[in-house]
DNA sequence: ATTGACTTTGACGTAAAAGTCAAACTTTTG
DNA sequence: CAAAAGTTTGACTTTTACGTCAAAGTCAAT
């Protein structure tokens, strides 16, 4: 337990390459430990990684991703701070409502044009 | 009825811009007509762009999108490439429900992140 | 003690998806 | 008819999110 991660490590684990952690280190993503100038990744820095790449799929921008890390961080105390958030937060839950609409509608579509291979091939199935 | 849209008319209905228009059609996505060299795009038009922006927002790339409407305008009739067509149809689809559930987490916390607000603001609306 | 695997910084390059600007042409309208 | 508004092509620029070396350092194992 309490173990460390190499970075290649982790890299294998979630598919990137070592550019795209160093990448988001320098971004103020993440800061692994170091052990002289080896970086060393515990469960929590592996942890993050795992939310920073579900914000990337969801297409969000690393400025976001900092966004979100931050409020995590220190969240706001005054009030119209927090109002301020609040209202972020309604953007964004609007936005990811649209794209999961989107993303429904599109798998119905996905759904029709698999239907209509399965129909043509059974079409040729029968002549050949 | 039959109603030509002008490309400022478009743009202002999806908020784009005349630029990002004419860089769908370089690329191949729409064909409006032409009166000499000004651009007369149909309701048929239209609704491939309302398609355009909605592969761009889950995050398809211009290839992507091009490669589905081609799909549409002319599927294939060959059976190989019919079982190809339907493995990458699949690859799409379990890429989209994992957006899709990454999506519904990251609504999940935002909610979190809403009350936690609530929360803090009632403590400190109650304080003042 | 050297090979091989892994890691570092730093610099430069790249692909996608537009943004920006210039110079010219058209159309509409007061 | 003259100004304003809209449109065109073409060229160059920008931003984001990394990729791709290069040169050097570290560490384990043979």
């Amino acid at each position: 337990m309490n173990k460390y991660y190499s970075i290649t490590e982790l890299t294998r684990e979630f598919g990137v390459s070592t550019r795209t952690l160093r990448f988001y280190e320098d971004e103020g993503l993440i800061h692994p430990e170091r052990r002289g100038r080896t970086r060393l990744f515990r469960s929590a820095d592996r942890r993050l990684i795992m939310e920073i790449l579900r914000g990337r799929r969801i297409g969000f921008t690393i400025a976001e991703i900092r966004e979100i890390i931050q409020v995590y961080k220190d969240p706001p105390g005054e009030s119209g701070q927090l109002r301020l958030l609040m209202k972020r937060v309604e953007e964004k839950r609007d936005e990811l409502r649209q794209k999961r609409k989107d993303i429904d509608d599109t798998l119905e579509e996905l759904n029709n044009v698999e239907e209509a291979c399965l129909t043509r091939l059974a079409e040729i199935g029968v002549s050949t």
